[in-house]
DNA sequence: ATCAATATCAGTAACTGTTACTATTATAAT
DNA sequence: ATTATAATAGTAACAGTTACTGATATTGAT
């Protein structure tokens, strides 16, 4: 039962999420499809990014900028907070599993995954502080 | 200018947050100062907690169940969110600095720090799994 | 101790991101 | 085609947080 249908919107909804590199929130996921359905609701967007999540079709990314931001990218990678211009960068490398490991070993609970974020700055930002660094020297 | 003055309801939500280590919302930290000052608003908790975390007395904790936390643990350590009991428990162990280290190896920009947050079971909730596995054996 | 300057407060309204509700429309199976 | 119902658009409700206003508390100077 529950037998899930086909739409349009959500269709849309997915491949910009596919296409995407920029970490989009529920609202500028709403900006983008309405070029294509100018009418589609805000809360239908919201319906299916929870739907697309639970689906395991897209990664939710919280981390406290007071809204929630998606990922279409189902390979595993780890993500950049560029403290510079405040953008969402993929950061790819190897699995840091190990460091479970390592939680594990002063600890009477169970460690079962991670979620790390990294901050810094994205190569764009991180180019002209050095320029800017230059000029004072 | 904008010399600090003390306030009661700021040194009663600080105290409560160096003592307690359930790692409390806004409105937790609302409803405890609340007993020695009935009439406190919430807001007043809020602007507190927010001036807290700017003169770094307390730390602001960020993932995704929709509202904040905050820590008067200043010491750097690690936390575990509970998937049996939904608690957040206390990590200790040595800092991760080196997965700073790893993560700047092949990217571009640069990495200045890092957030880590481990999901599993707390010691309580871990107890009660083990018990479990042993009544179906 | 009294006073003046102002940081902080209580109370409330406003704002933002998200979810829930309802009547209508689109999809898929018969 | 017909029918059942998943999904929609539009709107209202909701939760967490912030902003505003006039009153109060703290501080430093007299």
């Amino acid at each position: 039962m529950a037998t899930i249908k086909y739409s349009r919107q959500r269709q849309s909804i997915k491949e910009y999420l596919t296409e995407t590199k920029e970490h989009p929130t529920a609202d500028m996921v709403y900006n983008n499809v309405r070029k294509y359905y100018p009418n589609i609701s805000l809360g239908t967007v919201y319906r299916n990014l929870n739907f697309l999540v639970e689906q395991k079709e897209a990664v939710r990314l919280t981390w406290g900028d007071g809204s929630e931001r998606y990922d279409g990218n189902l390979e595993p990678h780890y993500h950049l907070l560029c403290n510079g211009c405040g953008g969402v960068f993929d950061l790819m490398m190897d699995s840091l599993e190990h460091i479970d490991t390592l939680a594990a070993a002063n600890y009477e609970g169970t460690i079962e995954g991670h979620g790390v974020v990294f901050y810094g700055k994205c190569p764009e930002c991180a180019r002209k502080e050095k320029q800017k660094k230059k000029l004072k020297a």
